[in-house]
DNA sequence: GTGACGCATCGACAATCGTCGATGCTTCCG
DNA sequence: CGGAAGCATCGACGATTGTCGATGCGTCAC
């Protein structure tokens, strides 16, 4: 399988730029934040990344989030993989599951470009 | 002028839900709160809202924001237009301008919902 | 080894989005 | 009054997105 050949994105970006109300973005910087904001921007990601935080052990596999969010296997998988992709969970394979999580700086790097004067 | 004329407070859904660390997301909760991270999830509107949060006086007419994102005008407006629907920010016609800023507000509630434990 | 399970991926489709140029409306200035 | 400035809106277009069913591949139980 040689792995996944997605440009990947690795730690240094959690915290990519300047809360929005104390400079201008940049636009590099603005299309990063796009990403992350794009991945928060569907109510079945929202409840994803809701069921995966509130998870006890923080952390759930996919078959036990099909039901909750009524949605096709495939369907919630590509769910998940746009979420790992922006930086938002990260995933591990466990025996023949796979376990999804949120990444907590993830989150507290998008309130941070948030938070206003 | 009296600060006081701000009529269209939109004090309803600023805070929609709880974080989502703390219980799972309703659908309907998801739904909206999705829009909100919609409206975000775009590179010029969210340089849209960096220049409205850093502007002096709080305010931005559209003329002055067209050349800094390399949009045209019918474009800016439309991203404007979906600031405003979703919450974020306001509009205020002065002459023949129309002045937009920010909701601060409703950034804080989406920093809110994306709150860690 | 065989079959079932869990997940990722593919192909297809309708729906939505971002963008532009053109047009229309209101407000201001001379 | 006539023209120009400032915005909103429209129609059109290609690009992206969310969804499904089907398929492929690795892992476990028997």
């Amino acid at each position: 399988m040689t792995a996944r050949e997605l440009p990947v994105l690795d730690a240094p970006d959690v915290a990519c730029c300047a809360p929005l109300s104390v400079e201008v973005l940049s636009e590099p910087g603005a299309e990063t934040l796009a990403r992350q904001f794009a991945a928060l921007a569907d109510p079945v990601r929202l409840r994803l990344v809701s069921l995966l935080a509130t998870a006890e052990g923080g952390a759930i596999c996919v078959c036990d989030l099909t039901d909750p969010v009524g949605r096709s296997q495939g369907t919630v998988s590509h769910h998940l993989r746009i979420l790992v992709e922006s930086g938002l969970a990260t995933s591990e394979k466990r025996g023949r599951n796979v376990w999804y999580a949120v990444v907590p700086a993830a989150l507290e790097a998008l309130r941070a470009a948030l938070a206003t004067r």
